[in-house]
DNA sequence: TCCAGCAAACGAGATTTACTGATCTCTAGG
DNA sequence: CCTAGAGATCAGTAAATCTCGTTTGCTGGA
């Protein structure tokens, strides 16, 4: 009945307070975009429409961005903390729904090299466990998406509450058919360099590091994914930057080998967060401990 | 350069979320349509997409309706916080940003006859003051919309937290010229009996009350808003069911005489709500002071 | 001073999402 | 057995949201 003297509701688009909040937290629509999966074109026109609802404007325009002014940094603090809120419900609800789904986010390589060897492992200890890896550049936000684990690289600066797997450690590797002929960096001028999207810099980075600032191209073929410029590498096609945590087992096996001794140690490190729990909820802690079995070799079996 | 790889955002469907909520909070897809100002269909729709986004069921379906189930009631404790920050949030930056401007939310018909001769006071004793009159069929829900103040009819068992500023008597008015026709409620059979679709059955509900069951035919012309049928009422076409706290003026004036004695009280009240205030909001007392005057006409001008 | 580069704004068209209106199902209650 | 009420479903449409290409405004370096 009233449903026909149709008012129109007296809220403000939600999906623009959640650009709002974004840009917000983040300090642009850029990362913004980024975190939401959009362009930034996108997110000026959400946050316009915002401020077009509203009637006031929320960031104060400059030329290298944007920042909150006085109403945008009053409403933030709230904002967040309500988007959180909402997060955290989705993810509680999965949880207790599904109490054998775990659900893992992480890099496409690590996912690939590191956590693939480890999941029967895990398959193994805990029956009818159900591994949900989802692949992606970026870190989710373990207090809105709903992961119970991410594993990413994080810079030693902020691993506060996470757990630290290995410290980042980049240099070359390649087939050890093609190694013979490198006996020091500077023979990699006649070598194809390898490279993936996600770590573009890692060749000048390791070049700069030892030093070597010569005439080196890093334009060598660059791959979508590490995993596929990795295959490359063991074909004999050509040198990459590894990590170590990641290249570890290959070299072991003998399927890459390390030329050079002059290994790079960045500061950042693979790191395990765990999202939102239930309280006793003993399956996560299981995979925890199965995952960081590596680091304490003497502590594995405590958990149960 | 991320932004092309596009990951699905981990995130449910957000309206579908605030449609969950509402229904969860009022018991039925009819009544959050009412709120969110759509059909039923929408909400069956949200709520489906969400469940399925969502691999579980929130709701156990009866015939006569619906009902949360233990998945469903563990989520809403948490969503509807949630919402109300979000709503909170919004409210309290329009407050801060626009300190002059005061929103209030009434009934069409108290808007017309009970709050418009009290705008001028109003005006006249806060100078600046911006008043925004949303004339609507249902309460906002002030934790969620950003309104100030809300005028509306509340039953008595439910005024918690509102300042009741008259109890709600009906009994029917016409003009004078009309009035000299009636001696008893019978004599109405030969009359037209004006409505309104608000206040569709005050006829039924006023005859029942005082007792009289007969033929009366409650079919008479029907307004689609009180104030057009009161017009009517003033012009001698026929006699409707007034409330007390809206015609009393008219009575006064001469304009309308009430012809019988049988007033009817019912269990509901002209209420005033306050939505959620920054400290040292001197404005929004003001507001309630003189609007309250009418009550306490000995304790005004203690506003300051 | 001029130019390159970055971040955002703008506009048009394409796409996705959400809503409506009509129809169908199920069941409690007459 | 029939009816009324609450949802579900579906197809067509309306609205929102997004992308792409371009433009603007500013800044820091040549």
């Amino acid at each position: 009945m009233s449903r026909k003297l149709t008012h129109r509701p007296s809220l403000p688009p939600m999906n623009a307070l959640r650009a709002f909040e974004s840009v917000a937290r983040l300090g642009s629509f850029i990362s913004a975009a980024d975190e939401l999966c959009v362009t930034p074109a996108a997110i000026s026109q959400q946050i316009k429409s915002l401020e077009t609802w509203l009637g006031l404007t929320l960031f104060d325009r400059h030329a290298q961005g944007v920042s909150l002014n006085d109403a945008g940094r009053q409403a933030v603090g709230q904002l967040t903390k309500a988007f959180d809120l909402m997060g955290d419900s989705v993810s509680g609800l999965l949880r207790t729904a599904k109490p054998h789904v775990i659900k893992i986010a992480t890099l496409p390589s690590v996912a690939q090299y590191w956590l693939a060897p480890r999941l029967n492992a895990l398959r193994h200890s805990i029956p009818n466990l159900e591994i949900s890896v989802t692949t992606r550049q970026t870190p989710p936000n373990l207090k809105r998406e709903p992961f119970n684990l991410s594993l990413f690289l994080t810079p030693t600066a902020d691993t506060n509450g996470a757990i630290c797997l290995a410290q980042d450690e980049i240099f070359p590797v390649c087939a050890p058919e093609l190694a013979k002929r490198l006996h020091a960096p500077a023979d990699l001028l006649n070598e194809t360099l390898l490279s993936d999207e996600t770590w573009f810099d890692d060749w000048p980075l390791w070049l700069s590091h030892i030093g070597e600032t010569g005439p080196l191209s890093t334009s060598g073929p660059v791959f979508s994914l590490f995993g596929l410029a990795l295959e490359e590498a063991k074909n004999g096609a050509g040198v990459i930057i590894g990590h170590g945590f990641l290249v570890e087992p290959l070299l072991k096996r003998g399927e890459l080998v390390a030329p050079f001794s002059n290994r790079v140690t960045l500061d950042q490190s693979l790191c395990l967060e765990i999202g939102n729990r239930n309280e006793h909820d003993e399956i996560i802690e299981t995979v925890v401990n199965i995952l960081t079995d590596d680091l304490n070799a003497t502590t594995r079996h405590n958990h149960k």
